[in-house]
This record gives C-alpha cells, sequence and structure tokens, in this order.
DNA sequence: TATTGTTATACTCTATAACTATA
DNA sequence: TATAGTTATAGAGTATAACAATA
C-alpha cells in the first residue's frame, strides 16, 4: 500500500498527534490545565521521592526552562509546590500539593478518556503492536 | 508489557512527533523553510491544478487563516505565488514559482533523510505495518 | 568554576473573531 | 446574504542566551 514511505509516516505521525493534543486539551480544559501540565503532574507523582526540577525536564524531554512555565501554572493552580533542597539550596523540590493528590486522578481520567478515542479503531491486539512499534522507535534520551 | 495502554500510546507518540519535527526543522533550517511551509509546498505540487486557499488548508488539515502565514513565508521566500481566480475574483490559487519547483525536490530530500532517520530501527515490514494501523487511526476530515 | 533554576525573549503552529471584497 | 481570504490577537509548547544564587 506504499505506506512504508517514510515522509507518508512521518505526515500520519503529524495529523494524529494534532489531533490528540486537540482531543486532550478539550477534555482537560474544563480542569484548567493543559496536556503538558498533566504529563508533569502525572510524573511528578510517579516519583517516589520529590524529583528536582532539572530531574523532570529530563525525564519529559524539555529543556528546564520549558519546565519553569509548566510548572509556575501548576504552582499557580495550586496543584504543585516549589520547595527548596535543604541539601542542596540551588535545587528545587516538586510536590504535589493535597489539592494536586485530589485532582490528579481527575486528571489521568480526562487524558486517558481523549486517548481512548483515538486509538479506539484498533483492538486490543493492535494497540499492543502499535505500542511496541513505537516504542522501537523512542529514544529515552530524548 | 502494557504497551496498549492508551495514555502511553499517547505520550510514545507526542515525544516521537516532537523528535521527528525538530529533526525536519534542523534538516530544512539551511534551506530557510520550517515543516509546515514543506507540507504546504509538497500539497501545491502534487495538485493538478492550482490550488485555492480554502481547498489547500483543508488538504492540511488547519483552518484557513493558519495557512495564510504558513503561505505569506512561502511567498515572501519567492517559492509561491499568489494568484486572482479570474473565474471568482475572491479566490485565490496557489502556484510554484520557478524558485519553487527549483527548491522543491531539495526540501522533500531533506524532509526525506529526516524521515529516514527517525524510522531506521525498523525494517520495511515493520514500517508497513505502522503505516497501516496509523492511517486506520488516521481521520480523513482532519 | 560548575551547577541550578529563572528572567528575558522569540519562534512555530495553531486557533477564534471581526473585517473586506466579491459573488 | 454567503463565501474567500486577511487583519488582529492569542495561546500552547517549545527554544537560546544571559544571569543570580549556590556549591
Amino acid at each position: 500500500m506504499g505506506y512504508e514511505d517514510p515522509v507518508q509516516l512521518a505526515d500520519l505521525l503529524h495529523r494524529l498527534t494534532r489531533r490528540l493534543r486537540r482531543a486532550q486539551a478539550e477534555r482537560l480544559a474544563p480542569l484548567g490545565l493543559t496536556p503538558a501540565q498533566e504529563r508533569a503532574l502525572r510524573l511528578i507523582t510517579r516519583s517516589d521521592d520529590p524529583p528536582r526540577m532539572t530531574e523532570l525536564a529530563e525525564r519529559l524531554g524539555i529543556v528546564p526552562r520549558s519546565l519553569t512555565t509548566v510548572i509556575d501554572a501548576l504552582e499557580e493552580a495550586g496543584l504543585v509546590s516549589r520547595e527548596i533542597d535543604p541539601r542542596n539550596r540551588r535545587a528545587i523540590l516538586l510536590r504535589l500539593t493535597d489539592r494536586g493528590l485530589a485532582v490528579r486522578d481527575e486528571l489521568r481520567e480526562a487524558r486517558r478518556r481523549a486517548a481512548d478515542d483515538l486509538f479506539a479503531p484498533l483492538a486490543p491486539a493492535d494497540r499492543e503492536t502499535l505500542g511496541d512499534l513505537l516504542s522501537r522507535l523512542d529514544d529515552p534520551r530524548c
């Protein structure tokens, strides 16, 4: 079918991601957050210890300056707090507030529903295949 | 492996697209264009007749106003010309200039190399599978 | 001197709303 | 009145460079 053409694959990927971002933005808007903010919140949650800015930025694949904007919004929304690391006063530890903990599941639900809609045309086995292929393309450093 | 989790699929998609966009931007930067501009140029080329703004916007999956910015840049770079449609003086026909024709292949090459790099870890058969899965998720209206 | 994060700034890609010219 | 496109504006998601505070 010619689907192996990398430029066409690139375009498909581009269109799909745009659609996904829109759907997620719509679902998350009532909660006052963007997809990037939800991602950051989710990764903070997933950490055992409160992560530092640099650490979280790296896990998100963005530069620290870009994370600053994301965390600013989460802090203003009262979901995350910045704490100076007592063991290294240059570093900042990111911690969920009580409110952050409370809305976390709601956020995840909203994002899951959006993703569910997008991937609905695929049966579980096909999703598994897709995930496998995509993860083989994934660069853990990025 | 749990790859069928739609939220994880969404994150994979997001990271991959970002990496692709970066790689494409890098490759295209020496030519002074962005990926969106290359896409528009490519679709103008692919048309038999010079497309109109509305028509091209729809094929790109963006609103006409967003296309205006893209075409502004291509026109300023001397690659595309706007012509008023003599049969409907409200409409604008988009045509490649000689220079646009000349750089078209270079652009496509640059974009192809970026896409090639990204999809290099997959064998042709796997690319085919990926393309098939992605196209089943693709919404032709979008 | 090197590390951590922020201030300042900018760019890409996209959107909605209001407007102009034409049909 | 409806259509085609643009001006005006905005916002998400990034980036680089220069800087301050701390190590």
